[in-house]
DNA sequence: GCGATCTGCTGAACCGATTAAGCAGACGGT
DNA sequence: ACCGTCTGCTTAATCGGTTCAGCAGATCGC
């Protein structure tokens, strides 16, 4: 039992005894426009009656506003952090009353480009670019009027952007290790070919930096590993590595999740056990981050929320600038508190 | 350097010295239409200097076709699987040309109701409904004309579904321990609440009844365990508890990765070796089950193909019927081949 | 009693595309 | 020379809303 066509603003006026002028200023509850309640009574009985909902097609056409926005990844749809930032972006959206137009891109700039102009030829009214990894891409120049947040990432042409904190996230991180009283402590960190490279990242080398600063100022040993690439094996590796030269580590820092999974397996491999005789802390806040036994502590990165204040850039109050947002210490089990600090041995 | 205004079809015309039904008729190939070479070559020339893409809007008010399908999922944003069927409706939604509205739904089924509303008033072409645990739930009714496909799901009033062929899948893993010769199997399987109830899985039922003919024709003998929940704690416990009363269990089946990531954390705590001493099996082939060591072999949940396949029922020339799609079997390194088959002991 | 103002509403234009209908000129047949 | 047909193009209507301009009739001031 569907009707066979939708009722437009005409059926409605017609059902009311009144123009379609005055049908849709009642509907709109424009300012200004002196209707009688009598009137105004008949035009939303009517409107109920027909299950009249007004065509965005024609309403765009007016206005030439679309009421939505397209959401660019180059992961969109393949990694468990798109899922955050869709997520952000579909509730702040909707916060607003507007849909969401969603492009997957490959690593490929040419396919950015090319879902780019997509959007922009789709008369989107705003577009973020939300990036898995925070790089600097290259991004076309939208008309006028039409703005663009990159969300984890930047621009050579610095359009507004969001980026996590990460510099006070390696302090933070640091400092849970040492707050509990860790002072020789296993570092799965530098990456020189992507630290440097700010198409690679724009922040990893700042999350490096809070964590070596952090650890010296408070005097603590550090032993760094240095690795092509954040995986699991090369956390597996290098934890091997370091215990065998340095056997006095009581705690490790891993770049992320991922590696950190790697340093449990060495770990477990070598009949250690966390936090007992190991404390792990990493960073992202990955899914497997809830799942490992004992439970990881970890600085999330802060996905959805990054999402959310893009949006609310393009569509809200807030100014189109460069924001950072903070990156929550989740505290779960890996993480052991040394009663004493013995100073021998 | 970007034009204040996007150029229009009569921006073009006007460049062209042609009509707007010429231009018209020309960038879009009327067949039939005679126009002269020399015409349309002006009007190609025009379009492209100025940049020109047809407003969707216009057409849209015009075709009444919005050329955009609606996705929404009960999970959408929030789990690794919903990424895949998101994937999969954006590529196959691509190759039809068409974008697609994505919209967020809690388990709460006014949730639903309220978004699949939300995108028939935005005149979408189709929608998919995509669930993340294949179950039965309640989709309003869609305006003449508009079609709606189940992925991974059933509705009362059996629309359209695309759904995962559990019953051959059970029995495909089923036959992978067997054909290796295993006969002693541990099975971590039953939840009666949710096999029994279409409302919370229309197919775990099919994947354990396959796994448990196989397991029956071929006279294995299989060591039950049953649980209120999928979860990693169950794996854990039950692991634990059956090896304890039933020693000669050479594998096991896991009900999902995450019940497998449990038993391979319960056989590590006792000190047996995957797949040396005990061999596993599980379903879904999410993330984990490569990021494991070993590496889980599992049947993998096609949700891309899934989704991609509901696509092609809303826009292709596929049947709007049901359909089951083959679970992959996706062998990795956690299962043993038994060269000899020892009979006693 | 008459113009000015206010009240309540309507007509028509407009957004940008598609398309049915039709018109001027060239050409062909007789 | 005249009618019919074909070619190459244009005019105008249409989709469904929003909005500018304006029109009757009532009310008010003096």
């Amino acid at each position: 039992m569907t009707p066979p066509r939708r009722a437009t603003l005409a059926d409605v006026a017609r059902l009311a005894g009144l123009s379609k002028t005055a049908v849709s200023l009642i509907l709109n509850d424009r300012p200004g426009s002196r209707l009688s309640d009598e009137a105004a009574e008949r035009a939303r009985a009517a409107a109920a009656q027909l299950g009249y909902k007004p065509n965005p097609a024609a309403q765009s056409l007016r206005s030439g506003k679309t009421r939505t926005i397209g959401f660019i990844s180059d992961q969109v749809t393949i990694t468990r952090f798109a899922s955050a930032m869709v997520r952000g972006t579909l509730r702040a959206a909707k916060e607003y009353d507007h849909t969401v137009l969603i492009a997957e891109t490959g690593d490929d700039v040419s396919q950015l480009a090319a879902a780019f102009d997509e959007m922009i030829d789709r008369r989107v009214d705003g577009v973020i670019v939300g990036l898995m990894a925070a790089r600097m891409v290259d991004v076309p120049s939208a008309p006028h009027g039409v703005p663009v947040v990159i969300v984890n990432g930047r621009t050579p042409d610095d359009l507004p952007s969001v980026l996590p904190d990460e510099y006070a996230a390696g302090r933070a991180m640091a400092s849970v290790l040492m707050d509990a009283g860790h002072t020789r402590i296993g570092f799965i960190a530098d990456i020189p070919q992507i630290a440097g490279d700010p198409r690679r990242s724009v922040t990893i080398a700042r999350r490096l930096a809070g964590i070596r600063e952090a650890l010296a100022e408070r005097g603590a040993t550090s032993f760094e590993a240095v690795g092509e690439n954040w995986t699991t094996a090369l956390g597996f590796a290098e934890t091997t590595r370091l215990l065998a030269d340095h056997p006095e580590i009581t705690a490790f820092i891993a770049g992320t999740d991922g590696v950190a999974f790697g340093v449990y397996q060495a770990l477990s491999d070598l009949g250690l056990h966390v936090p007992r005789d190991i404390s792990v802390v990493s960073f992202d806040d990955e899914e497997l981050a809830s799942l490992v036994r004992p439970g990881l502590t970890t600085a999330r990165l802060p996905y959805e929320q990054m999402a959310r204040h893009g949006v609310e850039m393009l569509l809200g109050d807030r100014e189109l600038a460069h924001e950072l947002l903070p990156m929550p210490v989740i505290a779960r089990d890996s993480v052991r508190t040394l009663i004493a600090e013995p100073t021998g041995r």
